[in-house]
DNA sequence: AAGATACATGAATCTATGTTCAAGTGTCAT
DNA sequence: ATGACACTTGAACATAGATTCATGTATCTT
């Protein structure tokens, strides 16, 4: 019900773009700990929710986050394609897989 | 005489910018394998001299990579500050590790 | 079924970034 | 010192991306 798998069909470069943004960051960090609703994201990001819900339709798109309605709310977590093997904070985007520091700054 | 510092006045999101082009990103990965002079990442990438010349200087300004001049060559290699402690195809950008995949495509 | 809640979408604007073109600088050979 | 070579720089332009604003859709409550 919602796209599960990363999109192939864009190259790596494309795909750090994605992530190459504080808002996403930001987004892609609070969902490597957990799963959040877009109510919850929107409290801890403090911008303004059309603007969040912009850069989610970027993440949906490249397939690096997956959401699933509750309710009223809509619940964002990171895809389970994307999701890293390897221990700790990270994302496998396929091209390549981005391993963020622990207690992430900035 | 060259920057050999990551420029820690930039967040991760600005960092990734930087590796978010194409043009860039295989510059990386080329410099990766081996330092290489202006004339031959040219020749591996098929662009304008002087637009690769505009890429360089991106990433010299991030501290990705860093250059001495060689005769009338100038060579590039990645950053010393960068270069990622574990094996493989990887850098260490200070708020992330990015490890690119075997065999780089795209 | 009407209103409130929780999000998404589209168009308009603004800003940042990539690309091109026309010089400019440093090095080597003669 | 002059010209060729190997690059860098700056300004102009074009495009892509982020942000805002106004509107639209789905769900729940009553």
């Amino acid at each position: 019900m919602t796209a599960v798998e990363i999109n192939r069909s864009i190259d790596c470069a494309t795909f750090l773009k994605v992530l190459a943004d504080q808002t996403r960051l930001a987004v892609i960090r609070l969902l490597i700990r957990r799963s959040l609703t877009v109510g919850e994201l929107n409290q801890s990001l403090d911008i303004e929710q059309t603007l969040l819900s912009h850069h989610l339709r970027v993440l949906r798109d490249a397939g690096v986050v997956e959401h699933q309605r509750e309710g009223r709310s809509i619940r964002y977590s990171i895809a389970a394609a994307v999701k890293s093997a390897g221990r700790g904070a990270a994302v496998d985007l396929g091209c390549c897989q981005i391993l963020f520091d622990e207690k992430g700054k900035s």
